[in-house]
DNA sequence: GTAATCACG
DNA sequence: ACGTACGTGATTACT
C-alpha cells in the first residue's frame, strides 16, 4: 500500500508563481488552479498510489505560542489572486474524490509528518510531495519526499530517500534538516536562523559538528573563525527558537488511518461544468471528462440524420440543391468529405464516387459553404484547378477573432470550447488516401461528427461575434481576405536561383577566411555558433568583460559584442561571421530549399497566428527578407517577377505614427501630418526645442527612436539604451514629448484605464486583444500588459487597414480583368507583379486603394515604386 | 523541445 | 518593488 501525501499549500504556491496569468472568460484568475491540477495529475500518473491525501494549512485563531505568533504573523499576506483560487482548488479536489485534510492550528507540514509516522506504524509506503525542504525531515519517519522543483517553467520532482539525502547533504541524517534551518533560517517560512549564516555555512558547521547542540557545546573549537563564533553566540536564542519553529509536528489530529484515504469516484458533471466555467479545457481533455448532462440545451449540437452518399449523381444533386449555407469538411487529399445542413449530414468518399471533386466544386461554385480554415481549402482548390465556392463562414477565423491568443482553432478544439462537446480524434485529417477498407468506417463517422460540429459552430460562433461586435471583421475582412491570401499562396514569388547561388558562393570564401582567423585569434578551434563555447572563449579565455547575463550564462548577442569591438580584434570577426552565416543558412540555403521547379517559392501566409491581427509568413518566412544592411539586401535582388514583367512595391509611410495621431486624437501631431511635415524632424524640433532648420541627422534619429518607442510603450531606460544617452536624458526627452503631444499622454493614461476595466483593448475596427496580464500580481507581467495595451490598438489597426487594402486591390484587379497579381505582404507593404502594359493602371489603383482604405483624421500615404527585382522596387 | 540569436515590420 | 519596447519565424546548439 502506498500513500501519496501532498502539501497543498506548497504546490498551489508553486503553481501560482510558476504559471503565467490565466483567467476564466469571466476574468477570475485561474493559473494556480490550472498549474495545481496539472501537477496533481502528473503525480498520480508517476506514482500510481493506492491512497492520496492533500493537506492544507489552517492558521490558528489563537496561537500556540507567543513567538509563533510573532513570526508567523509577519508572513507576507497571500496575494488576492491566489487567495481567490484556494477554495476553487479544494472544490475541485472534492469533485475529483481526492481526500483532503486540514486541522485548525496546524500546517500542512504537520499533517504530512503525522501521516508519515502513521504510515510507518501500519507498514505503508509514504511519498510526501512538497516544494518545501522542511519536510525532508520526515524521511526520518521512513517517508520518501518528492521535492517539487520548478525550473524554466517546467516543474518536475526529485525523490529523496535517506540515501539521496545523505548524498546531497554530505552524509547528514534527514532529521538534521531542522538543525540546518535553525542555522540558516528560511525567509519563506519566516524562520530567522542565525544572522550571517547561510546554506553553505550551515552545511559546513553541521558536517563538522553533527548537530546544533554539538555546535554550541564546542563553541571554543579552533576551526571556528572568531567572526563565526560571535555570530553563533549572539544569536543562540534565535537558533533555538528557529529549531523549534522548524521542527515538524508528528501528532497533528488526523481522523482516519492512512489506508482509508482512498480515491473516491470523479463527479464528471460537476467537474466538467466547473472547469468549463473556468475555461480550463485542457484539464477537461486530460481527464477525459465528457460534457455534463446538466446544461445541454444551449449550445450542444444535435446530430442530424447521417446519409452516406454512394453515387456521383446523388452527391452532385445534393450540392446543386443546397439553398442555405452548409458546413463542409473535407480531407486534405480530397478523398472523403461531408456536407451538413439542418436537415442531414451527407458523407461521401471519392473512392466510391470516382474523380468527382472537380464536378462537386463546380456544383458548389455559386453555393455558400462554412469551412474551418477556408484559406487552406481555397489554395488546394486553386492548385487542383477547381472552382471556388462562396465562403459563408469560417470557424477558424471566427475563433481567432474571439480569442487571438488561443493558438488552436481546429474543429475539435472549438467544439470543446463553444459546444461543450468532445469530438473523436480527426482520423481523416491527415489520411493521404482515404482507406475505405481499413478504418474507413471510423473515419466516416468522425467525418460526419466534424461536419455536424462545423454546422453547429457556425451558429454558436456567429452569436459570440454578435455579442462582441466583431461580425463585420469576420464577414467583411477576414473571410474575403482568406480568398486573397489563397491566391497569393497559389501564385508564389519568383526567385532567381543563379543569383542566389552566386551570392552564396561569394560569401562562402569570406566565411571560411573569418572562421580560420577566429580560430587563430582564439588559439583553438571551437564551434563559433555555440553561444556556450563562444562565451567561454570571449569571457574566460580572452578575459573580455561580459555584458548582461541570461539564464545560461553571459550573452554573446550582437548588441553586447558591438561594445567589445574595440577591445579585441576577434570580436568584429565574430560579428561578421555571424552576419554571413545567417545570410547563408537562413536566406541562401533556406530559400533554395523552398524553391520549386517552377522557379518560384510558395510561402504561406497565416491568418490566425498573431495576437494583434497581423499576418505571419512561413515556409519560408517572406516577411523577414534582409533590407537594413547593404550586403543582406543583396538577397532581395533574387526576388524577381515573371519573365518580362515588373515588380510593384507600395508601402504605407509611417502608418503606425499616423494611427497614433488619429487614435490619440492628438491635435499637434495631426497638424504636423496635415502640414506634410517630416514627423521625426517635427518631433525633434519639439523635444529639443530648436527650429526645424537646426535639427541635425543625429537629433532627428533620436526623435525617431522616441516616436517608435512611444508606440511600443517604452521606458526611459530602454530609450536611453537604444539611442545611447543617459537615463536622465532619455527621461527628459520623453517628458518633453508628452508635454508637447499631450493627446498622446492622455491616450496612454486612458487606454490603460480602459484596458483594466474591460480586460481587453480594441482596434479602430473592433478587433480585440484580451489582457489577462493586467490582473497579474507580478509587477513585470502587469507592466508588460500595459505596454501591450498601448501598442495593440495601433499595430492592430494598421493590420486591419492593410487587410482592407489587400481585399480592395485584389477585387479591383479582378474587376478590371488585369493579369497583375498581389504576391506578398510585409505588414505595411504590398508587392505585386505586373505585366508592363498594366503598369501605369496598377500603380494608380494600388495607391488609390491603399490610401483610401480608410478615412482618418490624418490621411494615409502610400509610396509606390517599381523594379526588375525586389531590391530595385524598394525605391 | 527550448534557448539563443538575428532577420523583418 | 521590479526590469527594461511591440509583433513575428528560421536556424543552430543542446538537453
Amino acid at each position: 500500500m502506498k500513500l501519496l501525501a501532498i502539501d497543498g499549500n506548497s504546490l498551489v504556491n508553486r503553481a501560482f508563481y510558476g504559471v503565467r496569468p490565466l483567467t476564466s472568460p469571466k476574468g477570475e484568475p485561474t493559473n494556480a488552479v490550472y498549474g495545481f491540477l496539472n501537477m496533481y495529475l502528473k503525480l498520480l500518473d508517476e506514482h500510481k498510489p493506492d491512497c492520496v491525501c492533500v493537506c492544507f494549512d489552517v492558521h490558528a485563531k489563537t496561537f500556540r505560542h507567543i513567538e509563533f505568533e510573532q513570526y508567523k504573523a509577519q508572513r507576507k499576506p497571500m496575494p488576492e489572486e491566489l487567495k481567490a483560487q484556494m477554495p476553487v482548488i479544494k472544490e475541485m479536489l472534492d469533485y475529483m474524490g481526492v481526500p483532503r485534510l486540514e486541522a485548525e492550528g496546524f500546517e500542512a507540514d504537520d499533517l504530512l509528518g503525522t501521516l508519515a509516522r502513521e504510515c510507518r506504524e501500519c507498514g505503508m509506503e509514504c511519498v510526501i510531495v512538497t516544494g518545501d525542504r522542511d519536510s525532508l525531515q520526515f524521511i526520518a519517519q521512513g517517508a520518501k519526499v518528492a521535492l517539487v522543483i520548478s525550473r524554466l517553467g517546467v516543474t518536475s520532482t526529485e525523490v529523496y530517500d535517506e540515501q539521496v539525502f545523505a548524498d546531497k547533504y554530505c552524509g547528514l541524517t534527514p532529521d538534521k534538516i531542522v538543525d540546518m534551518k535553525a542555522l540558516m533560517g528560511d525567509s519563506s517560512d519566516n524562520i530567522p536562523g542565525v544572522r550571517g549564516i547561510g546554506e553553505k555555512g550551515a552545511l559546513t558547521l553541521l558536517c563538522r559538528f553533527g548537530s546544533l547542540d554539538n555546535i554550541y557545546a564546542n563553541l571554543d573549537d579552533t576551526s571556528l573563525t572568531p567572526n563565526m563564533r560571535k555570530r553563533l553566540t549572539d544569536n543562540k536564542d534565535m537558533a533555538y527558537l528557529s529549531y523549534w519553529l522548524a521542527t515538524g509536528c508528528l501528532e497533528a489530529p488526523v481522523p482516519v488511518t492512512p489506508d482509508k484515504l482512498t480515491l473516491q469516484g470523479v463527479d464528471n458533471d460537476k467537474l466538467f461544468d466547473r472547469l468549463k466555467a473556468l475555461g480550463l479545457d485542457s484539464i477537461i481533455r486530460r481527464m477525459h471528462l465528457t460534457p455534463s448532462r446538466t446544461k445541454h440545451e444551449i449550445h450542444t449540437f444535435k446530430m442530424p440524420e447521417v446519409v452516406y452518399v454512394g453515387s456521383r449523381d446523388a452527391l452532385i444533386g445534393i450540392a446543386q440543391e443546397l439553398d442555405t449555407p452548409a458546413a463542409l469538411v473535407i480531407n486534405k487529399a480530397f478523398s472523403a468529405g461531408a456536407l451538413c445542413t439542418d436537415e442531414a449530414c451527407y458523407v461521401f468518399t471519392v473512392m466510391q464516387l470516382g474523380e468527382v471533386i472537380k464536378d462537386l466544386f463546380d456544383a458548389l461554385s455559386d453555393k455558400r459553404v462554412c469551412i474551418n480554415n477556408s484559406k487552406s481549402l481555397l489554395s488546394e482548390l486553386l492548385r487542383a484547378g477547381c472552382s471556388l465556392p462562396q465562403i459563408a463562414f469560417d470557424s477558424a477565423l471566427a475563433g481567432y477573432l474571439l480569442d487571438p491568443l488561443a493558438g488552436n482553432y481546429d474543429i475539435k478544439t472549438l467544439a470543446l470550447r463553444y459546444l461543450d462537446t468532445t469530438l473523436p480524434d480527426p482520423v481523416f485529417e491527415d489520411d493521404d488516401a482515404f482507406d475505405l477498407l481499413g478504418g474507413g468506417e471510423r473515419a466516416l463517422s468522425a467525418l460526419s461528427f466534424y461536419a455536424a460540429a462545423g454546422h453547429a459552430l457556425t451558429k454558436a460562433l456567429t452569436a459570440e461575434l454578435d455579442k462582441t461586435q466583431m461580425s463585420s471583421l469576420l464577414f467583411d475582412m477576414e473571410i474575403p481576405l482568406s480568398r486573397v491570401l489563397a491566391y497569393m499562396e497559389y501564385e508564389g514569388v519568383g526567385v532567381n536561383k543563379d543569383h542566389l547561388v552566386r551570392f552564396g558562393e561569394s560569401i562562402t570564401g569570406d566565411i571560411d577566411r573569418l572562421e580560420s582567423e577566429i580560430y587563430e585569434l582564439a588559439g583553438e578551434r571551437f564551434n563559433i555558433a555555440s553561444p556556450k563555447q563562444l562565451s567561454e572563449i570571449l569571457y574566460d579565455k580572452l578575459q573580455l568583460s561580459p555584458g548582461k547575463k541570461n539564464r545560461t550564462g553571459h550573452t554573446t548577442n550582437a548588441e553586447t559584442l558591438e561594445k567589445l569591438k574595440h577591445n579585441h580584434p576577434i570580436v568584429s570577426k565574430i560579428l561578421d561571421y555571424r552576419k554571413l552565416t545567417k545570410l547563408k543558412s537562413t536566406y541562401v540555403e533556406g530559400l533554395l530549399k523552398a524553391l520549386r521547379p517552377t522557379g518560384r517559392v510558395y510561402g504561406r501566409f497565416n491568418q490566425t497566428v498573431t495576437a494583434t491581427g497581423r499576418l505571419s509568413s512561413t515556409e519560408p518566412n517572406l516577411q523577414n527578407i534582409p533590407i537594413r544592411q547593404e550586403l543582406g539586401a543583396e538577397i532581395r535582388k533574387s526576388f524577381v517577377p515573371r519573365e518580362g514583367w515588373v515588380l510593384v512595391d507600395a508601402d504605407y509611410s509611417q502608418i503606425e505614427l499616423r494611427l497614433l495621431a488619429h487614435i490619440a486624437g492628438d491635435g499637434s501631431m495631426i497638424q504636423a501630418f496635415r502640414n506634410g511635415e517630416d514627423i521625426h524632424t517635427a518631433t525633434a524640433s519639439q523635444v529639443f526645442d530648436l527650429p526645424a532648420s537646426e535639427i541635425t541627422p543625429l537629433l532627428r534619429s533620436r526623435a525617431k527612436a522616441v516616436n517608435f518607442g512611444i508606440v511600443y510603450g517604452m521606458s526611459a531606460h530602454s530609450l536611453g539604451e537604444d539611442i545611447g544617452v543617459s537615463f536622465k536624458e532619455a527621461q527628459s526627452y520623453i517628458s518633453a514629448y508628452l508635454d508637447h503631444y499631450s493627446g498622446v499622454k492622455n491616450y496612454m493614461d486612458d487606454i490603460k484605464l480602459r484596458a483594466e476595466q474591460d480586460g481587453f483593448v480594441s482596434t479602430v475596427y473592433g478587433r480585440r486583444r484580451y489582457l489577462p496580464e493586467l490582473r497579474s500580481s507580478n509587477f513585470n507581467v502587469r507592466a508588460f500588459g500595459q505596454r501591450v495595451a498601448l501598442n495593440a490598438p495601433i499595430q492592430g489597426t494598421a493590420a486591419d487597414i492593410i487587410k482592407i487594402a489587400m481585399i480592395r486591390v485584389h477585387q479591383r484587379l479582378e474587376r478590371e480583368a488585369l493579369r497583375t497579381r498581389l504576391i506578398l505582404q510585409v505588414h505595411d507593404e504590398l508587392i505585386l507583379e505586373c505585366p508592363p502594359e498594366e503598369l501605369e493602371q496598377v500603380k494608380t489603383l494600388l495607391k488609390e486603394e491603399m490610401e483610401n482604405a480608410c478615412s482618418l483624421s490624418v490621411r494615409l500615404t502610400a509610396e509606390v515604386s517599381t523594379g526588375e527585382n525586389w531590391y530595385d522596387a524598394k525605391k
